[in-house]
RNA sequence: GGGGAUGUGGCGGAAUCGGUAUACGCGACGGUCUCAAACACCGUUGGCCUCUGGCCUUGUGGGUUCGAGUCCCACCAUCCCUACCA
């Protein structure tokens, strides 16, 4: 460690400096976060504030990329600035172990998935302690540690109790790859996120988390977001996807079935000329029975479900059906409608039944089109009468036409006027939809933590009663997937009594989709080794919610709605005050190279150890936010990197030129006197201070912030180059400036500047206040004016400052180029 | 189809409240060092012209304003999300 009144070496070599800080800090527990419960301790609350600053959990999947490290030195610099301002920080780390790839590495080499997570987690911390991240790693935890998961299953537990845990049959996404069902949210485009085959539909009975009881609330609370990205927000909101409209029944022509349809057009009900059923619809097989067209409807209902959900999604592809031979009536205008079957309907949103507007849906005016069904003008446009013929859907504003008592009734009135008229009638009412589907979170793989339920043939399903809990991973041997979970193949496992009855029962052998785990981790990191509870109601109150999250913006549908669902969930059961749990949040863009997202598939990887090695780990992290704004993809430049490089080096001679020395108060401008290259030098400290404190603080903008710690830099370089600063005040000015930039820069870059620090006379920088401006110093004298005329830029004029307008104007048309 | 965003030098980008467009960095060019090259350092660097000066310039075309990269209207281009959701 350098000491006091001792200057630099000449050359700057990190990899020691780096090394030796981060001995230091671990050493001195310099970012240990307090309060934290543990086990046979009493946490106590701070009174001051708090800043909770979190980056979404990696997977460990070997190394850490450049994305990781963006998003780790973003949390860094504001975690680091936060403390420096006087705040209690909380940054802790850990890792989304469970899923697919060590799961997967375990088929191939037969080695288990907790040894290949564990080496992997080993190597991925050290890179992180490599670039000096300001971690606790004493709150680090992983989510397929049993201490955690056990966590997770009585969470599942709560809520089987609340009911927000089911086991149904459904049409599922099923990915034959990986032989597991997926969520809604782990499909792309009918393909599986992780694995990219085309997902399948089947029938299966699964567990569902019943997100869909909170899609309102889920609406309501974005107002609590309060600094969310406007996308991630939209995102959120369209894949919830509310809808208001009306639910409306239909009788069978013999009145055997009601059938209920959910539309969002209740004021085209005189125009319903034909009604649909999705092939799942479970009247369909009842409603044909015995018919002559039973076997038809049953041969396009098995076609359809074979089917892959990409292929049935196609809108462009043409319109398919068939006619079951039944009616429905149309309960205002008394009709019968042909009872169809067509694959456009899906059983899963709405009722999984339509009633069919023709003139003025598209999609069934194309079926309508296909298949010679009538087609009835209900609304008129502009210039339109219920003649006027319809040659495409009209999907417009107008008013009500052949339509009994909505007749000359705009849209929206009709809508509200024909809800009325069924909710008196009983044959419907108004009703809000939801694109939102429930979601399934039982997956047939083995590296996921067990679902706590046991099935007695007695009791049914039976919760794993709490004080046995975790139900641990059982060791197998074959972890390929089989269709069902690997768990089944371990039966002494499998086999139990029932807790309830004690008769023969069989454990769940499906695992938990590690989107459940990554639900709360960021409530368990506040107790991360407590034993009897999964978190303390104090010690979490005061952390949450999040005061700064920040991640890929690839989750905004995945785990950011299912982590704030979690939450409410757990704040409805008593368990967390806070409602939401991420009060800001940050989306980065991506690092680029070649124009292309990294993957080692594509070749294009940039290794951040390699990086380290040759340019120390401050050059990166500073390089990884010069490169431009946070939020942007940006393209990596091997050459910019070189750059950040120099910069270094530069305030390294800046630091080294001011020989040894004691830190030095802020020169006022009674200590600058009249020279006003010291009074300028000064200045644009100050300047800075007030930039990068507002960058980091509230705009995110670290490139700029970076940006201003160069110019300081630059001012100072070239001062000194062109012997500026010979004068006592001009020498103060100097070490003032060098001293500020080194503080400002600490967040950045931290282990080069804690060296500096100490060359220039100070210690553990890292405690060392956040610099404040003095807003004095940033006055000035005088400011040079631009006149314009007629837009064009005239003359520019040096004036004092505090002049009136009057006064502007007068001084301004007395200059020669001006008042000719 | 629906939604969200973006467009500024050779490149990444800055300009935060409508007030000197191009900060900072990369690259390029010139110089110093060197036998030489690389590195490093110093300097120059939006374009054009009739060059101690002038004109033009923020995707395109209009508008508001004393003044527009910034506000308004229209268009063009690119990227992302989503998509048979009734």
């Amino acid at each position: 460690m350098s000491t006091p009144e001792q200057i630099l070496p000449e050359r700057y070599d990190p990899q020691p400096i780096e090394a030796r800080w981060q001995a230091r800090w671990d050493q001195e527990k310099a970012f240990r976060a307090e309060p934290v419960s543990a086990d046979g301790a009493t946490a106590t609350v701070p009174d001051r504030p708090k800043a909770y600053v979190l980056e979404m959990l990696p997977y460990p999947s070997g190394d850490i990329h450049m994305g990781h490290v963006k998003n780790y030195t973003m949390g860094d610099v504001i975690a680091h600035h936060r403390r420096r301002q006087g705040a209690a920080v909380f940054h802790p780390m850990g890792y989304d172990a469970f899923g697919l790839p060590a799961e997967n590495a375990a088929i191939r080499t037969g080695e288990p998935p907790a040894v290949v997570t564990r080496r992997n987690i080993d190597r991925i911390r050290r890179q992180m302690q490599r670039l000096g991240f300001a971690l606790d790693w004493n709150t680090e935890l992983a989510t397929c540690d049993p201490e955690y998961y056990r966590w997770t299953q009585w969470i599942f537990l709560r809520f089987l109790e609340r009911g927000l845990a089911e086991r149904r049959e459904a049409a599922v996404n099923w990915c034959p790859k990986d032989q597991t069902v997926l969520a809604n949210e782990q499909v792309q485009d009918g393909h599986c996120e992780r694995c990219g085959s085309e997902v399948e539909l089947r029938q299966l009975t699964q567990w569902f988390l019943r997100i869909t009881d909170y899609a309102q609330d889920l609406l309501d609370d974005m107002d609590l977001l309060v600094d969310w990205p406007e996308r991630v927000l939209t995102m959120q909101r369209n894949w919830i996807g509310r809808s208001e409209g009306a639910r409306v029944l239909f009788r069978t022509e013999d009145g055997e079935h009601e059938i209920p349809v959910f539309t969002t057009r209740p004021d085209t009900l005189f125009g319903a000329t034909f009604f649909i059923l999705a092939p799942e619809h479970p009247l369909v097989d009842r409603l044909v029975e015995g018919l002559p067209e039973a076997e038809a409807v049953r041969d396009y209902a098995g076609a359809a479900s074979r089917r892959s959900a990409a292929e049935r999604g196609d809108a462009e592809r043409e319109k398919t059906g068939v006619f079951t031979g039944r009616h429905v009536i149309n309960p205002v205008t008394g009709e019968p409608i042909p009872v169809w079957v067509a694959d456009y309907v899906l059983m899963d949103y709405g009722t999984g039944a339509i009633m069919a507007v023709p003139g003025h849906d598209e999609r069934d005016f194309a079926f309508a089109g296909a298949f010679g069904i009538p087609v009835v003008r209900v609304i008129a446009g502009e210039g339109e009468d219920a003649d006027t013929p319809l040659e495409e859907a009209y999907t417009g504003e107008g008013r009500l036409v052949g339509s009994g008592f909505l007749d000359g009734l705009d849209v929206d009135t009709a809508k509200a006027r024909m809800a009325d008229w069924l909710a008196e009638r009983d044959l419907g009412e108004a009703t809000v939809g939801y694109r939102l589907r429930d979601w399934l979170v039982s997956r047939q793989r083995y590296w996921g933590a067990p679902i706590p339920v046991v099935h007695c043939e007695r009791c049914g399903t039976v919760p794993v009663p709490e004080d046995q809990l975790p139900v641990l991973l059982p060791d197998i041997d074959d972890y390929a997937p089989k269709g069902q979970s690997p768990l089944a193949a371990a039966t002494d496992w499998v086999n139990v009594d029932c807790p309830s009855c004690a008769g023969p029962a069989r454990r769940e052998t499906d695992t938990m989709d590690t989107f459940v785990d990554s639900s709360w981790y960021f409530l368990r990191y506040t107790a991360p080794h407590l034993s009897g509870a999964a978190f303390e109601r104090e010690v979490l109150d005061y952390w949450l919610p999040v005061d700064q999250y920040i991640g890929g913006v690839e989750h905004a549908v995945l785990h950011l709605l299912y982590a704030r669902f979690f939450t409410k969930v757990l704040n409805d059961a008593g368990l967390v005050s806070a409602r939401e749990p991420f009060a800001r949040l940050f989306t980065q863009g991506m690092i680029h190279r070649d124009g292309a997202k990294m993957s080692k598939s594509k070749g294009n990887v940039v290794s951040p150890d390699e990086i380290i090695d040759r340019f120390g780990a401050d050059t990166l992290r500073l390089y990884v936010l010069f490169m431009g704004p946070a939020a942007d993809d940006i393209e990596w430049s091997d050459r910019g990197v070189e750059g950040q490089r120099r910069f270094l080096e530069r305030l390294w001679r800046l630091v080294r030129s001011m020989g040894p020395g004691s830190l030095v108060a802020r020169p006022g401008r009674e200590d600058l006197g009249d020279d006003a290259a010291a009074l300028e030098t000064v200045r644009k400290a100050e300047a800075a201070i007030v930039k990068v404190s507002e960058d980091i603080g509230e705009r995110f903008s670290f490139h700029t912030a970076i940006s201003a710690v160069q110019e300081l830099v630059n001012v100072g370089t070239k001062g000194v180059s062109e012997g500026a600063f010979e004068g006592p005040a001009g020498a103060a000015a100097a070490r003032y400036a060098a001293q500020t930039a080194v503080s400002l820069l600490f967040p950045f870059a931290p282990h080069v500047t804690c060296e500096m620090w100490e060359a220039l006379g100070g210690e553990r920088l890292w405690t060392e206040p956040w610099p404040q401006a003095d807003p004095s110093l940033l006055e000035r004298d005088e400011i040079t004016v631009v006149v314009q005329i007629n837009g064009k830029v005239r003359e520019r004029m040096q004036v004092a400052t505090g002049l009136a307008e009057q006064e502007l104007i007068d001084l301004a048309r007395a200059l020669p180029r001006v008042a000719e």
